[in-house]
DNA sequence: TCTGGGGTCCTAGGACCC
DNA sequence: TCTGGGGTCCTAGGACCC
């Protein structure tokens, strides 16, 4: 067979995924924990991740901690050390990285790759050099993993998900029908709940039946990125890895649930401490907002926002918490509870195309850069809260209240930074 | 699993223009 | 004043992902 006519994989893309990934982290940071139910998201009130040991116990993700220890007694609740989570992270990319350059950073814990035409580079088999890549994660970072193979995204997705944990599964071009034939329309990678009912109220309820349906049927009824998935579930390569670093945002969200209340005066206060930080965060990206959305969430889920269009680009806080006070009152009623409240910075320009108003004296908007590079820089060393706006007070204080116990960082001495 | 926080892309439909 | 046909741009909202 020549290089070229390789019938099983005529592109053969690879997908990773951390197995229980938080709370394999938090194994290897701390092996005094293997074999335990390690379960992590106290800071979040519900199970974030939880650990096979765990999930054998009956403990599933999403559970309110409140249950956790009603269910497994001896379970061991940990807060999300982010910080950790994405070092492994980074190391995980880099071990793939030495066996392709081609590799999409989907998520915390899972990464796509392309190893197209690299079996005499590698010298074996896509399988032989999958295998070598999963057990190089799995000596370096102590924590296991489940790889698919496959000949695009879709399928190489189903196969790691196929075996869970620790496993390994290869779906050739050719050889698709066993892995579709049991696999939930539910179940598939990009079709949600909405599609998938859709799907099963016209006769289709495994992939497999999705994917046999008749090209026709499936333009005349779905969107685009269904169509896609159909042509992938029959072995087409459609969807491309996306291998560029991402280093710029459509928009950016800040949001916050709290204790229900309807005190106007404290929605307000969470409001401005979103605005700050999201402010914040368009800062350290260099860009400023065209216009912002505001919105408050009831404690029956329903969203109730407005959209502003800003008059002059803007990533200065004050600015738009005062812009935002002009327009709290059309989205609330008085004496609904809220849950969460949230901003949506969007437009998003990068600093340099940001203009001033012609009638803005040029040293006002320097000032305010200043001020707030200065208050970048302490927030950078002393924590967030360090400095904050006199509006976002009363959030501050009850975030603050409710925040874990801050515990010690362990060493991480086998985890240099990657860059 | 009654529900955290942060994103992206697609489509339909309206506005506006020739 | 009414009527066609066709194109582009923008926005709201839906659906999905981790």
């Amino acid at each position: 067979m020549t290089w070229n006519q390789d019938r099983d994989y005529p592109k053969a893309i690879i997908h990773v995924d951390g197995d229980a990934f938080f709370a394999a982290c938090e194994v290897a940071k701390n092996p005094s924990l293997r074999g335990k139910p390690v379960v992590t998201g106290q800071d979040r009130g519900i199970v974030s991740a939880a650990s096979y040991e765990a999930k054998r116990l009956g403990i599933e993700r999403g559970i309110p901690l409140r249950d956790v220890h009603k269910i497994c007694p001896e379970a061991i609740i940990l807060h999300s050390d982010y910080e950790t989570y994405q070092l492994f992270s980074r190391r995980m990319y880099a071990i793939v990285r030495r066996y392709t350059p081609f590799v999409e950073e989907y998520g915390i814990d899972e990464c796509f790759g392309d190893i197209t035409g690299l079996k005499g580079v590698h010298k074996g088999s896509y399988e032989d050099i999958l295998r070598r890549i999963k057990q190089d994660l799995q000596d370096e970072l102590d924590i296991t993993f489940s790889v698919g193979l496959g000949p695009n995204k879709v399928l190489a997705k189903l196969g790691s998900n196929y075996n869970k944990p620790d496993g390994f599964t290869a779906i050739a071009k050719n050889n698709t029908r066993p892995y579709l034939i049991e696999k939930s329309v539910r179940k598939i990678w990009g079709i949600g709940p909405n599609t998938a009912t859709f799907l099963e109220m016209h006769g289709m309820r495994t992939a497999y039946e999705f994917a046999q349906k008749e090209k026709w049927w499936v333009m005349e009824h779905v969107s685009k990125p269904y169509v896609a998935i159909w042509e992938e579930l029959n072995g087409e390569h459609v969807l491309p890895l996306v291998t560029d670093k991402k280093d710029s945002y459509q928009s950016l969200q800040r949001t916050r649930t709290f204790i229900p209340s309807r005190d106007p005066l404290y929605l307000r206060s969470e409001l401005s401490k979103n605005i700050e930080s999201a402010c914040q965060k368009a800062r350290r990206y260099h860009v400023t907002a065209t216009g912002m959305t505001l919105f408050l969430k009831s404690q029956d889920f329903r969203y109730h926002q407005v959209e502003i269009r800003l008059t002059k680009a803007s990533n200065v806080p004050h600015e738009l918490i005062a812009i935002a006070e002009q327009y709290f009152n059309q989205i609330y009623r008085k004496g609904t509870l809220y849950r969460t409240t949230g901003v949506t910075l969007t437009g998003l320009r990068g600093t340099d195309q940001a203009q001033l108003t012609l009638f803005e004296p040029v040293e006002v908007a320097a000032k305010a850069s200043a001020l707030y590079d200065h208050v970048d820089q302490l927030s950078a060393r002393f924590g967030t809260s360090t400095i904050y706006l006199a509006s976002s007070h009363t959030a501050i204080q009850r975030r603050a209240a409710a925040a874990p116990p801050t515990e010690t960082r362990m060493a991480l001495p086998f985890l240099g930074e990657v860059s």
